[in-house]
DNA sequence: AGCACGCCGACT
DNA sequence: GTCGGCGTGCTC
């Protein structure tokens, strides 16, 4: 009986293609195979195999069954999954599980081994080989291994006495130590590790929010679940999705020290070669655990038994370029089709994930308490209307007080703003004339130790002008507003004998960088450090004892849906740097609406009174998380077309209940990279299938040719 | 995504 | 007369 194979291929194409298997081929579903498509052979993988008879339209036959590793059957539902979920071609996520493949095999290793033939002649040299090559060494480390020319050794290979060897070398992933001891836990601690384990024990999908204070010793907790999951079964495996890669040092530090071994690492910064040795060892199980950036979700595991999500409110698990998916929700799917544990670990969690533990989706763990004797800092407001720094100045007369006694204690001072470079926009005195970038309509952001102006945007960057572009005038371009560098500047002129350094991605370029900083900072080499959120994450600095932060009101601005939320989490985890050990530290934030629910909730630091407004705010609107949101983009090259089919778009929206559609709009950022952008936001109510719907209107209108249209469902930007 | 097909302007 | 621009459509 021949059989169908239903072949999904990294293109964009709608569904699966059906090739003819040809006999005796034995495909199974998860087979990677070269299949014809039009002129050209594609690697693909097999989704299903079926019966073929009664088949009528004639079909192209595989070419054959490729020698790479099968993907797992639940790694390639959890590739459909997220394609439905994202309303997008399987080509994406199938492209990103196969990643690790693209790069080439690492070069096999070469060897010297010895074939048992005794050498004619013996010298001392040839002596002093032969003991050398039981370890079976490459050519060059045998030579100087033994302490002999390149001439010893050829001569005794073309004796046949030594033999090279090519051999394939797999990537080592050393199991993990499940004998040594985890750290102490404190009370809470234990309580909530105990809650975890016996979650896990009783198998399936389970979900937890980790919900911890800054400094309440999360990342123990969870060490001691991944734990319990790797000692209840010896195939289990365990993935650690992180925000950044700046994080995973730190956080692969102290997996190194709880089972003694480094666990292997996933993000864009690994090399290739290591990379596809990663994807082989976790698709043959012979990798355990592995600490990752969002994309390691797609990695092909072959027995996943636990995921956690830390800092799982931050805003980079949202992928917003290509393929675009929250890892955060997406993990927690992944985590359900392989009958996984997962945890969500935040000190301020996402109000999504409050919400889930609220309806007792998730299990809610909190942990009440700081670790040892540090105590939460004192957070208190500014009132910049009563108390404004100078024209031209940014930190306010108390701010400076709190600073001069910190600095006098001889502890140090965080000066908190995000915001790179030196001024955010730079105008013309003479005209009034904005700088932006020619093609994109962002200020351009004033970089002063590079002297040029910057598109925080698209990267587009041009030395300072000393005449307005727009009306010629001379020496009229002024710089408005604080960044870091300008901070730095009044910071220096107000503590000339202070070290001061600049903490934010222009100063801090690699994780090396990073580190150096981050041990001055330790070790006391820094008084004032100023720091865009770069720093605000993850960092301890025991002597660290002021966060000032320059501008609170900063992120409220805009005002999208989340503005508030986010402001409040950025705003308590920079807070949370203060007074880690002993001393006891404060908080100062400076902002003009000190009535503002965001900043009573922080003074107060009462995040349940803010979570309930926000909720109850969210609710009555119908918002996240008590109803669903989408966004379509749509931009083009041609005003007239792009116009024209928003139009249509907004036209052909199928009929249904309980969903809203607003616009088209222009976009907030109505021109970038030279493309016109439109909007549309959808609204839906919970019990709507919003990608159905979503789908069913993509598929309505077509997209020109000048036009790209990107659908993002749970979106998180507004621009 | 590629790659072919196809229909209108500037060249030998 | 043809070469070639890139808009449109197809790939089991």
């Amino acid at each position: 009986m021949p059989r169908i194979a239903a072949v999904l291929i990294p293109m964009p194409l709608p569904e699966p293609f059906d090739y003819a298997e040809p006999e005796g081929m034995g495909l199974e579903v998860g087979d990677q195979v070269a299949v014809p498509l039009g002129p050209r052979v594609m690697r693909g993988v097999v989704v299903s195999v079926r019966d073929g008879a009664g088949h009528n339209r004639p079909l192209k036959p595989v070419i054959e069954k490729l020698a790479d590793p099968p993907l797992p059957a639940s790694t390639l539902a959890f590739v459909q999954w997220a394609a439905r979920y994202a309303v997008d071609a399987p080509a994406w996520p199938l492209a990103m599980a196969l990643r690790g493949l693209r790069a080439p095999k690492p070069k096999p290793e070469k060897q010297l081994v010895l074939t048992g033939t005794q050498p004619a002649r013996m010298t001392p040299a040839r002596q002093r080989v032969l003991d050398a090559a039981q370890d079976h060494l490459a050519p060059p480390a045998l030579a100087a291994a033994a302490g002999v020319s390149a001439g010893v050794i050829k001569g005794l290979v073309e004796e046949g006495v030594l033999e090279l060897r090519l051999v394939e070398t797999p990537a080592a992933f050393d199991p993990p130590d499940l004998g040594l001891p985890g750290a102490t836990l404190n009370p809470s601690q234990r309580a909530a590790a105990d809650a975890l384990t016996g979650m896990i024990a009783e198998g399936g999908f389970q979900a937890a929010l980790l919900d911890g204070v800054t400094g309440s010793g999360k990342t123990e907790v969870y060490l001691e679940a991944v734990a319990a999951v790797l000692a209840a079964d010896p195939d289990a495996q365990v993935l650690v999705l992180l925000p950044e890669i700046a994080l995973t040092q730190a956080v692969l530090a102290r997996f190194e020290q709880r089972f003694g071994v480094a666990p292997a690492e996933w993000h864009s910064a690994v090399p290739p070669p290591r990379r596809r040795r990663t994807w082989e060892a976790v698709q043959a199980n012979r990798c355990r655990i592995v600490v990752g950036a969002r994309s390691a979700l797609f990695l092909p595991f072959a027995h996943l038994k636990l995921i956690v999500v830390d800092e799982e409110h931050d805003a980079s698990f949202k992928q917003e370029e290509g393929f675009i998916y929250q890892a955060r929700d997406l993990a927690v799917a992944r985590a359900h089709l392989e009958k996984a544990a997962i945890i969500l670990a935040s000190a301020t969690p996402s109000l999504e994930s409050l919400w889930n533990a609220q309806q007792g989706r998730y299990r809610w763990l909190k942990l009440n308490q700081r670790h040892g004797v540090a105590q939460m800092p004192d957070v208190s407001l500014i009132d910049l209307r009563e108390t404004p720094p100078e024209t031209g100045r940014w930190l306010s007369a108390p701010l400076v007080h709190a600073m001069i006694e910190t600095l006098e204690r001889g502890e140090q001072v965080l000066l908190f703003l995000n915001r790179r470079g030196y001024a955010p926009l730079v105008l013309c005195r003479a005209c009034g004339e904005r700088m932006t970038a020619p093609d994109t309509d962002s200020w351009l952001v004033e970089h002063r130790y590079t002297g040029r102006l910057v598109c925080h945007l698209t990267g587009f960057s041009m030395p300072k002008p000393d005449r307005c572009p727009h009306c010629g005038a001379q020496d009229s371009l002024v710089a408005v507003g604080p960044g870091v560098e300008r901070v730095e500047e009044e910071a220096r002129s107000l503590f000339p004998d202070a070290r001061i350094a600049v903490f934010s991605s222009d100063t801090v370029e690699s994780a090396e960088a990073a580190r150096e900083l981050v041990g001055a900072m330790e070790d006391g080499r820094i008084d004032i450090l100023v720091a865009t959120q770069a720093a605000a994450k993850g960092h301890n600095f025991p002597n660290l004892t002021l966060v000032g932060v320059v501008d609170a009101d900063l992120g409220l601005r805009g005002g999208d849906l989340r503005a508030g939320e986010r402001t409040f989490q950025l705003l308590a985890q920079a807070s949370g740097r203060a007074g880690r050990k002993e001393r006891p530290g404060r908080a100062m934030l400076q902002t003009y609406a000190p009535d503002h629910p965001v900043m009573q909730a922080l003074a107060a630091q009462d995040r349940d009174a803010f979570i309930e407004a926000e909720m109850t705010a969210r609710e009555l609107s119908g918002l996240p998380p008590f109803g669903r949101l989408a966004a379509v983009i749509a931009s083009g090259t041609d005003p007239v077309v792009l116009e024209d089919y928003v139009r249509a778009l907004a036209a052909a929206v199928p009929n249904a209940e309980g969903v809203e559609v607003f616009g088209p709009a222009d976009a907030p950022l109505a021109l970038v990279r030279g493309r016109r952008r439109k909007r549309l936001l959808v609204r839906a109510d919970r019990s709507v299938d919003l990608q159905a719907f979503l789908s069913a209107w993509r598929a309505r209108v077509k997209v020109p040719s000048s036009v790209r249209a990107v659908f993002d469902v749970d979106p998180y930007s507004f621009l």
